[in-house]
DNA sequence: GTAACGCTGTGAATAACATCACAACAGAGA
DNA sequence: TCTCTGTTGTGATGTTATTCACAGCGTTAC
């Protein structure tokens, strides 16, 4: 069923298709069709990444009608996660945006719910926000196995991230979401997700600039 | 000075190094060597690869003790922000998330503030949320005009986005970084970068199954 | 002075990713 | 039934990104 070489970046797309085709299905009947072009256009894409990346899920369309677009929601959920698996999260980190994202995660996928949060802060300790309670880092091995947690997500500062870590994997984490702007050592066997804000604004002014530039030249 | 053929993922990784070498400057004399394999090591890439990253922008180390960090610095500053320009950011949506990355980049990266924020809430209309006023969104061009600003961080929910972004576009942004789930639709001079957190968790919830399913294999 | 070391700089090789282009085909219409 | 249309599925091709591998060199040690 699992496929070991699947990369990264297909799995990602998958997700996004998923996400794209729930949010179209009130507008549609859900046996509706959906082309490989209308896809990809819907997600920024081009229609032959579509049908490839769908093909190395080895779900197939119509020619004349695309893709029954339930089928294809079936699929790629059974792909992406095993049917009625436990997939709880846990979470490092209550400061500003360990509570956005405590509030962006908890009401928009409630398939991947964060159910223990993490900090240092005392203050904090048996607090429940966005119905997340809050445990000390030091009760991580016991709360990661009672709630049988795979997935954690780092959102500390980046002094405290590489412990924060070395907590996680040690409780039996094997997938790490990651916005400490720090390479985290993991042993090999463990997934690593990271999302660097300040480096992604970064290339975002570099690349403003250039177009001003640009315009600047072509006047 | 600046090349038009400069991949996103190079100027991404000097924005690391950056930030690292920073980092490291404390701890250490300004005057200091690194290699190009250690450098690689604090970030999680290898020697060669950082080694080329640093040739694309002309910069040269020394065969026995590797790279002046000071002047690397200065070189790596200079070419992904000219001196003295002006690199306002303005932010669209005020919620969880848009709070959250005012206070994150506010007290981070002093060097592209968050001049000004927009919302459709007529409550926060003129407050001030972490040293930054609140403007409605029918405001854009006035505000982005007066700060001259170049970069937008879209955190508005999707079914909003497009709407916002067309106005930051009007209003003159040529970059954006976009949180919201959706493909925005832009003029081929604009540049966009995809932060989509919800796939990200995806990503890691797999792979993290994947490697449960190896452990149990391997058992 | 000179030999030995270990790193830089970089062409060449490889790997990862995406697009092209087209045969095969399902359905619509006559 | 037969043709025509426009899409799928996929080998071939192109493109971009990364690693390999090594010549050349600055420094140190003697």
């Amino acid at each position: 069923m699992l496929r070991i070489a699947i990369s990264d970046k297909v799995i990602g797309r998958l997700s996004l298709y998923r996400r794209i085709l729930e949010r179209r299905i009130p507008k549609s009947h859900m046996d509706d069709h959906i082309f490989s072009h209308e896809l990809a256009a819907l997600c920024g894409g081009t229609g032959a990444l579509v049908r490839r990346d769908l093909m190395t899920i080895g779900f197939s369309g119509n020619p004349k009608k695309g893709y029954r677009v339930k089928e294809l929601l079936n699929w790629i959920g059974n792909y992406l996660n095993a049917p009625e698996e436990e997939r709880n999260v846990a979470l490092a980190g209550v400061g500003n945006l360990g509570r956005a994202l405590l509030a962006h995660f908890t009401y928009r996928r409630p398939k991947l719910p964060i159910v223990a949060a993490f900090d240092t802060d005392a203050q904090l300790l048996n607090r429940v926000i966005q119905g997340c309670r809050c445990f000390s880092v030091q009760q991580m091995d016991q709360v990661v196995g009672q709630f049988n947690i795979r997935v954690g997500i780092i959102a500390v500062p980046a002094a405290a991230a590489q412990d924060v870590t070395d907590r996680m994997v040690n409780a039996g984490i094997t997938g790490l979401l990651n916005f400490a702007p720090v390479s985290l050592r993991v042993p090999a066997d463990v997934f690593v997700e990271n999302i660097d804000m300040t480096m992604s604004l970064e290339k975002v002014a570099f690349f403003a600039r250039l177009n001003v530039k640009e315009k600047e030249v072509a006047r």
